[in-house]
RNA sequence: GCUCACGUAGCUCAGUAGGUAGAGCACUUCCUUGGUAAGGAAGAGGUCACCGGUUCGAUCCCGGUCGUGAGCUCCA
């Protein structure tokens, strides 16, 4: 080791990286092991700090509450670390006093971390005699012959490692809070207490990240769509249902028309069809058997069952049998903005980003096998414009295979899923796959993208379907003048309106780029000399087409400014007895720069021509 | 759905050891006519989420329902 590194660097190591495992400093060395270090500031040791972090607490919970407390599990998160346990009194975020007070207690003992070696039997009987049954469990579950158990004071905890050499190094934590979490991810299994919290090398790394969270609080779609009036969710409709205010309407309009534009040029047409249809058309599709949890419950309507629709395929499917296909119809590009409902649980219900009503930016292709990879091309070519266009550079993407749950052959789906891998490869992008989160009837693609508080949302998703086509009979004449079955991709890239504009609330932090800004420009007037002359900017701006608004209150320019500027509103327009009298505008920009003084009709222009997307 | 927490005026929040409530902002009216982030005054506004229970009496205590938040589970 010392040959490794200066001594300087030595006080950052953490641990150390042998291949593609990670040994505690402490661990005995081999001759031949190459070891690489792992520093403090790599996301390795960064990890290692949050996972022993998770020990301390477990410790203090247990010594603290008494040896009747269960742990069950306690890893690092992205952002810090957990602890899971069964205790019968619920704790309270009171209790994160006197935790934190004792963890630090441990953390000045600066109590080593010592590892040991048992094997399962031995570490079994450890386990039950300490009446640890959740570690019992979790040795049911390894296979290897040995296992390892990390001391530190009187706490042992059944881990692999590896850990700080000793609790000292622990100088900035911090209790965040307490959630329900069952355990192994099981809701038929007892549900524990999770207590979160976070950790760092040094103090202000936490503070860092403690400042990220306000932030990124002030960024919350549901504080902004509430104080920018966007939008709004109330109890007289139901949990779940989205209400698109006036502002929030028009910024969905603008995100509606960019949308239909991009499109038409894409040689999509747009479609319109109903909210409900005959229970016997979901039962066809496959949803009653597979989709039915998620969908509201039936309606009957002169004897025959209804029921809302969770996504649009079958409707496109109908309008696609309404007369007979050719081949040479192909590709058949058919879009629509389709409002779906499902039912979801009230627990998983989330501002904008998880509803029950909401509208996909859906559309289905059918086409030919030959021409499935390049359709498959161009709607990631699409998907990634719409995405740019929208400030979104940053995303994960996913492959997701056949699900537990599903319909049509092993065949078809072994086409459809390596069609999509085919295409990701080809285009060079990095993806992972997801196995088992396809949709029942076929694989897909996935685009995530992360939002301000680190949370990614899918959006985009991209489905080849066989099975469809094959459950309508869906038919189209080929050259051979005989029937053949199409290929169908299901597809949305913004996913959800309600949720995209979720994501885009917080991405821009309400600030929304001039084009899809629902107000551009406000006249603020300064005495009630020039509201004649407010108005004239106002009618003239409007019927250039800015979207514009006007404040003529009899209030001072000051109280205008704050306002307009809280509302996020790119442009204000100053006019008082200057303005008025050489007939031009000031301009205040939302950074609170001033633009010189132009004529209306120059700042019209300028409007026009920034408000072009592309 | 589950666990925990919360639910007081449009918004942000006080408050009552149980005796039907208060501030700031917003709103209305009046005064003020003021050049780049809050001028002044007055007024209106609440069956303290809803339903039950305990009590002489409940916004406060207890139970249930609904809703919200953080997670778990599930997903666009």
């Amino acid at each position: 080791m010392k040959a490794l590194c200066s001594g300087k660097e030595r006080k950052n190591i953490v641990a150390v990286r042998a291949g593609e495992r990670l040994l505690d400093l402490s661990e005995p060395l081999t001759a031949d092991t190459v070891l690489e270090p792992v520093t403090k500031d790599s996301p390795e040791g960064l990890d290692i700090l949050r996972h022993s972090a998770a020990h301390i607490m477990a410790q203090a919970v247990v010594e603290l509450y008494g040896p009747d407390v269960k742990v069950a599990i306690g890893p690092a998160t992205e952002d810090g670390f957990y602890y899971d346990f069964d205790r019968k009194e619920p704790f309270s975020p009171d209790d994160f006093a006197a935790i934190e007070a004792r963890m630090q207690e441990i953390v000045a003992a600066a109590l080593p971390f010592s590892r040991e070696t048992l094997s399962v039997a031995e570490a079994r009987k450890f386990f039950q005699d300490k009446g640890q049954p959740y570690k019992v469990e979790l040795l049911d579950g390894i296979e290897a012959e040995t296992v390892s158990i990390y001391r530190q004071g009187d706490f042992a905890d059944l881990c692999r490692g590896p850990h700080i050499v000793n609790s000292s190094l622990l100088q900035a934590f911090k209790l965040m809070r307490i959630a329900g979490a069952y355990w192994r991810g099981d809701e038929k299994r007892p549900m524990l207490q999770r207590l979160y919290g976070t950790a760092f090398f040094d103090a202000k790394e936490l503070k860092k990240y403690l400042h990220h969270l306000e932030e990124a609080k002030k960024r919350d779609h549901r504080k902004l769509g509430r104080e920018l009036e966007l939008f709004t969710i109330s109890d007289l409709v139901g949990p779940g249902l989205i209400l698109w205010q006036p502002k929030g309407a028009l910024a969905r309009r603008l995100i509606e028309d960019y949308w239909k534009d991009e499109h038409y040029r894409n040689g999509y047409e747009l479609l319109y069809t109903p909210h409900i249809a005959k229970r016997d058309m979901w039962a066809t599709s496959g949803h009653l058997d597979f989709y039915a949890e998620n969908m509201f419950s039936p309606m009957e309507v002169e004897d025959v069952t209804y029921q809302l629709k969770p996504m649009n395929c079958p409707f496109h499917i109908a309008i696609y049998k309404t007369s007979k296909r050719s081949y040479r119809e192909f590709p058949i590009r058919w879009c629509e903005l389709g409002t779906v409902y499902r039912f979801e649980r009230t627990g998983s219900l989330q501002g904008l980003m998880r509803v029950r009503g909401f509208t996909q930016d859906d559309a289905h292709i059918f086409c030919l096998p030959e021409q499935l990879e390049e359709e498959i091309f161009n709607i990631i070519d699409l998907n990634l414009l719409i995405l740019q266009t929208f400030g979104f550079t940053e995303y994960d993407i996913y492959l997701s295979t056949r699900p537990e749950k599903y319909v049509g052959s092993d065949e078809n789906w072994q086409k459809a899923t390596e069609a999509l891998k085919m295409a990701l490869e080809k285009k060079g992008l990095q993806y992972r796959v997801d196995p088992g989160e396809g949709v029942f009837y076929g694989p897909k693609i996935d685009i995530k993208i992360k939002d301000v508080l680190g949370r990614a949302w899918q959006c985009s998703t991209i489905q080849v379907d066989f099975n469809l086509p094959e459950r309508f009979q869906l038919a189209y004449t080929a050259e051979d003048s005989r029937d053949h079955q199409p290929i169908m991709i299901h597809r949305a890239l913004m996913g959800s309106l309600e949720r995209f504009f979720g994501v885009l609330i917080e991405h821009y932090a309400g600030a929304f780029p001039l084009w899809m800004a629902p107000v551009q420009a406000k006249v603020l007037n300064i005495t009630d000399a020039q509201l004649d002359y407010v108005d004239r900017v106002y009618q003239q701006l409007r019927q250039a087409g800015v979207r514009v608004e006007k404040d003529s209150r009899n209030e001072k320019l000051n109280y205008k400014i704050r306002e307009a500027q809280l509302a996020k509103i790119p442009y204000m327009v100053i006019v008082g007895d200057k303005e008025k009298d050489t007939e031009t505008v000031t301009v205040r920009l939302r950074d609170g720069k001033n633009l010189e003084p132009m004529s209306v009709s120059d700042f019209a222009e300028m409007i026009r021509k920034e408000s072009r997307i592309r």
